[in-house]
RNA sequence: GCCCAGAUGGCGGAAUUGGUAGACGCAGCAGACUCAAAAUCUGCCGCCCACAAGGUGUGCAGGUUCGAUUCCUGUUCUGGGCACCA
């Protein structure tokens, strides 16, 4: 009997379909643990083998705590709102929602191909309403709640208001407060609520009307057209995410996420203390103008050694101080960072600015210092300006270099003239009231003598910015907001969903609002019970909207009264494993964390962290292949190794000096253009797809019919008449033509083999470039474990001969076969726990490669296997279990326990080495103590060899590992 | 530029706590079976030298140690993130 991959899988796969195999109950005995892969966005793409790695992972990994006797939640969904739907929607005119919809169904189709064990009743999809309502609640609970500073929770906003009314605040009395207006009123609230709207910066693209991602900003002009983006100013929604700074930072010490990912979010964070230190300015022409320079730095100890100070060219307060003559510098400066991204202005080695002719005053020694803008300073960190030391800070010192301002040492021999020397342990000189004092000393003095003299103050800061939660789209969830007056009103949750109108067209609406503005019909309404006249808010959520609380909607997917009932979040708890890569290493994760803070605050879910355990995976990056175009007949395409040769003989047929010269001028130009390098440039790459390629090796044949245009080309072969590509690892990507569909390798190696294979090819946390070839080898295993129970021609060959008790009571009667088990379920075990699925892949074929050497095909052996492999080849374990004559399925049997009796050894074959260097083997009893040890070393042949007779100096012994001889 | 991670044979990788570097697999080479092929099985397979013995070897340069892929310092390159891709 054959190993026929594709009936099996399809039968067990409609099997376990259709008696409800993977349904999750929110009701069990068993305990609970909860697996969660991050939300996919269904791309028109398709799935590619990059994305189940850590599905598949996270599949094992349910399926293994199922074996182990839990009530296992591993549910599925879509994050299916997003900018590529509309994008294609205004490239095609297909409306998001239906494009959407064919994704999905295709992502699903792929994903069961793979059989995962997801209990789809609980699918959720952002875009759906019914979800989305629940998006839009919970924005309406940050919109009305505010952070309260002494309990450093949130709070209903009313509360604040009760206050506000009966006791005032230390801004304004209960009786102010009580005669502002509303739109005052509304306006001091603002300041306060945990979602809110204020003014922020957008890319602004005028040529195509249109406000655009980062992602769709390349090099400062628009991705699509190339036309100029500059920074404009809207009105926008933000998340108060630095209202939770500490809570972020301090929620980090009670999850399980790696070192580096803690540290990336610490970094994003970015919390220092620090002071605010507060410059007169004096503009150059010596009058003095009424202005103040607040900085914010982190070492105030360093305050006599500041040679300039650097404001972000943005700041209001740049055309306030610039003196007369230095005004059109400032001014064409601007305009230079304006149509700069961030990323632009951080990224750049070069150093630029421009003196505004300003001075600002040092508080305490009078010195009058020049304050120039710079891009590498930006508005929204710190006051937005910086007092610049160049003897201690690199990036101050390569500045004051490039424009020649002359450098203070205040830090005598720990300052080079060479670079900048951050340290905090120096004794400073020309430093006023603290020469000679230690930096870390001075900085505490400063600090007195700022909030003495009331000139600055102690402050903590975040690098961290609220978080923008506008998109100029319609691809999102609407806000639950009508405008009425200049002042928003939100819409009350029984009125939810507010449902995202159908559009036609998806183009912008005046003044860089989104799609929706467009939708007169729909903006313009009254406010809910008055007559009021309102618009809507034209804007829509975005991306990690909908993702940053999904995980608690699988809990309890179609409830219509509440996000998730109480008893589920309850019964479910935390995320008990997360996996997914780190490029959510800080947005997804921290907006989530965010949600579930303030979540918990109010009262609705039992936990302030959402994820217990993050597991992150790598990307599979794409290897890419080329076949190369040679340029000057551009029919040809001339195999990778004979490209030079090629262009050789084009040249000898074609150049007329070379075919006139003589012999003498041959040789000369040969020896100018017979070089390998110079002649690969005569050729053009051009990506091939890899599903044509056979390693390196081209299918001729589908690469002519691929295009027309390649119909007719001419092919110039290797000697051996193959085409040998090119490769290169890139992203993979539908454009490189790299992208591998995993439903096409189930198909050709069934998806025990995929999965296997996706698993074998190292840790889940390692990048690594896709390569389908090596997957021959994982399917030649799954044969071979089939061989152990078939023969093609004796059909079954396992035997129900069970081990006699003695061989089961271990030590030296136990057997190689229940050796082989039980090393094989301590390994796959241990493995498995700690998620290093490649090496229990190869502890599989270990196992298989020793039983099938033995010749074991005992029922009792096998069966154990199957149940260690279920969680790994699912299929193949749930039809041989049926074939061995089992009645249950396989998904549910008992796990195998590990009994250590049975590897029981009494001696080892210790390596030795001498001074380190391994010389020979000594096998060795494991009960021997050190003296019996170094006496049967010094016995062995090639140790006395070493020694050439003289006595070693020490001999180092460690039990069960090693012997050293130090001569 | 800043933050984080990684680098081991021709290739993917293994070595769990400082203790035999290269498990397992791919590719390759040689052989068995076969009319032949496929499938399967056996053996070899880091580099240098080669009869052996040996030398050398985990990106690069140093250091700690009896012993370093593993720890420390510096450095190069590659990947991810940098706030509107998701």
């Amino acid at each position: 009997m054959e190993y026929k991959f594709n009936e099996i899988e399809k039968k067990w796969q409609e099997h376990w379909k259709a008696g409800n195999t993977y349904k999750v109950s929110n009701q069990s005995d068993k305990p609970k643990y909860y697996v969660l892969d991050m939300f996919p966005y269904p791309s028109g793409a398709g799935l590619h083998v990059g994305h189940p790695l850590g599905y598949i992972a996270s599949d094992i990994y349910s399926r293994y705590k199922r074996l182990k006797g839990y009530n296992v939640l591993h549910p599925m969904g879509f994050d299916s709102f997003g900018l590529p739907a509309e994008q294609y929607a205004i490239e095609t005119g297909q409306h998001p929602a239906e494009t959407t919809k064919k994704n999905i169904a295709t992502f699903k189709s792929q994903l069961d191909k793979i059989g995962f064990c997801y209990d789809w009743d609980r699918e959720v999809r952002t875009s759906d309403a019914s979800y989305y309502k629940w998006t839009q609640w919970i924005f309406l609970q940050l919109y009305n709640s505010y952070f309260c500073n002494t309990q450093q929770k949130a709070l209903p906003i009313l509360e604040l208001v009760k206050k506000y009314e009966t006791k005032g605040c230390s801004k304004f009395t209960a009786d102010q407060w009580n005669s502002y207006s509303k739109n005052e009123q509304e306006e001091i609230l603002m300041n306060r609520r945990l979602a809110f709207s204020k003014y922020g910066e957008v890319n602004w693209c005028e040529a195509l009307g249109t406000v655009l991602a980062n992602d769709e900003v390349v090099n400062g002009v628009s991705e699509r057209g190339g036309h100029p983006v500059e920074k404009k100013k809207m009105r926008q929604w933000y998340l108060r995410i630095t209202a939770y700074a500490d809570r972020l930072l301090d929620g980090l010490e009670t999850v399980e996420f790696s070192e580096s990912m803690k540290e990336m979010q610490r970094n994003w964070i970015g919390k220092s203390q620090g002071a605010e230190i507060t410059f007169k300015i004096v503009n150059g022409e010596s009058s003095m103008v009424n202005e103040l320079l607040t900085v914010y730095t982190t070492r105030p100890d360093t305050i006599f050694g500041v040679d300039f100070m650097v404001v972000a060219p943005e700041l209001e307060l740049v055309q306030q101080i610039k003196s007369a003559d230095q005004s059109a510098a400032v001014d064409e400066y601007i305009a230079y960072v304006k149509s700069r991204s961030d990323v632009d202005r951080m990224a750049e080695k070069k150093i630029t600015g421009c003196f505004t002719g300003a001075y600002a005053v040092n508080p305490f020694d009078g010195r009058q210092i020049p304050v120039w803008i710079s891009e590498y300073v930006l508005a929204g960190y710190g006051t937005g300006a910086i007092m610049a030391v160049p003897c201690g800070d690199e990036r101050d010192f390569k500045f004051a270099q490039h424009f020649n301002i002359p450098i203070t040492n205040i830090i005598g021999t720990y300052f080079n003239g060479e670079e900048a020397n951050p340290t905090k342990e120096a004794f400073l000189e020309n430093s006023g009231f603290l020469n000679g004092m230690k930096m870390t000393d001075a900085m505490e003095a400063v600090l007195h003598k700022l909030e003495a003299n009331a000139i600055g103050k102690r402050k903590v800061n975040y690098k961290m910015r609220d978080a923008g939660f506008s998109r100029q789209r319609y691809w999102g969830e609407p806000f639950p907001i009508i405008w009425s007056d200049g002042v928003p009103v939100a819409l009350d949750a029984a009125e939810l969903p507010l449902e995202l109108p159908h559009v036609d067209k998806y183009g912008p609406g005046p003044e860089g609002e989104g799609p929706l503005a467009n939708i007169t019909n729909w903006i313009n309404v009254e406010l809910p019970g008055t007559s009021v006249s309102g618009r809507r808010e034209t804007s829509t959520m975005p991306g990690y909207a909908g993702s940053s609380w999904y995980f608690l909607r699988y809990m309890d997917p179609s409830n219509s009264e509440t996000f998730c009932n109480r008893k589920a979040s309850d019964y479910w708890n935390q995320v008990d494993l997360y996996i997914g890569g780190t490029e959510h290493a800080v947005g997804h994760l921290l907006y989530s964390r965010l949600w579930t803070k303030v979540l918990f605050d109010l009262g609705y879910i039992g936990y302030d962290e959402p994820f217990k355990k993050l597991l992150n995976q790598g990307m599979i990056q794409g290897s890419s292949r080329f076949v190369y175009r040679y340029k000057n007949e551009p029919n040809v395409f001339v195999s990778k190794e004979m490209r030079h040769e090629y262009h050789w003989r084009w040249f000898c047929k074609n150049d007329p000096d070379y075919i006139n010269g003589s012999d003498i001028e041959k040789e000369i130009i040969k020896d100018k253009v017979w070089n390998k390098e110079k002649s690969n440039d005569k050729y053009d790459e051009i990506h091939v797809d890899v599903n044509f390629v056979d390693g390196f090796k081209l299918d001729i044949d589908k690469f002519k019919h691929w295009k027309p245009e390649y119909n007719n080309v001419t092919i110039i072969p290797e000697n051996d008449m193959s085409y040998i590509c090119g490769s290169e690892t890139e992203k993979m990507s539908k454009r490189y033509f790299n992208t591998v569909d995993p439903s096409d390798l189930c198909n050709a190696y069934g998806a025990d083999t995929f999965r296997m294979y996706e698993m074998f090819l190292g840790p889940v946390e390692a990048s690594k470039p896709w390569d389908t070839k090596g997957i021959e080898g994982v399917h030649r295993f799954l044969r071979k474990l089939w061989r152990l129970f078939f023969d093609e021609v004796k059909g079954p060959i396992w035997t129900t001969v069970a081990p006699s008790p003695l061989e089961r009571a271990g030590g030296e009667a136990s057997n190689a076969e229940l050796k082989v088990l039980h090393k094989t379920i301590k390994r796959i075990e241990e493995d498995t726990e700690r998620f290093s699925f490649n090496t229990a892949v190869s502890t599989f074929m270990i196992c298989v490669n020793e039983l099938a050497d033995i010749k074991c095909h005992k029922k009792e052996m096998l069966e154990q296997v199957l149940i260690l492999l279920t969680p790994y080849a699912p299929h193949i374990a749930e039809e041989l279990w049926h074939q061995l004559g089992n009645a249950g399925s396989v998904l549910d049997a008992t796990y195998p326990v590990f009994n250590p009796a049975l590897l029981v050894e009494s001696s080892k074959e210790y390596p030795v080495s001498i001074n380190g260097k391994l010389r020979t083997n000594i096998n060795l009893a494991l009960d021997l103590e050190q003296a019996d040890v170094e006496k049967l070393v010094l016995e062995n042949e090639t140790v006395q060899k070493w020694l050439e007779g003289k006595m070693p100096k020490k001999i180092i012994y460690v039990k069960n590992k090693m012997v050293n001889v130090v001569i």
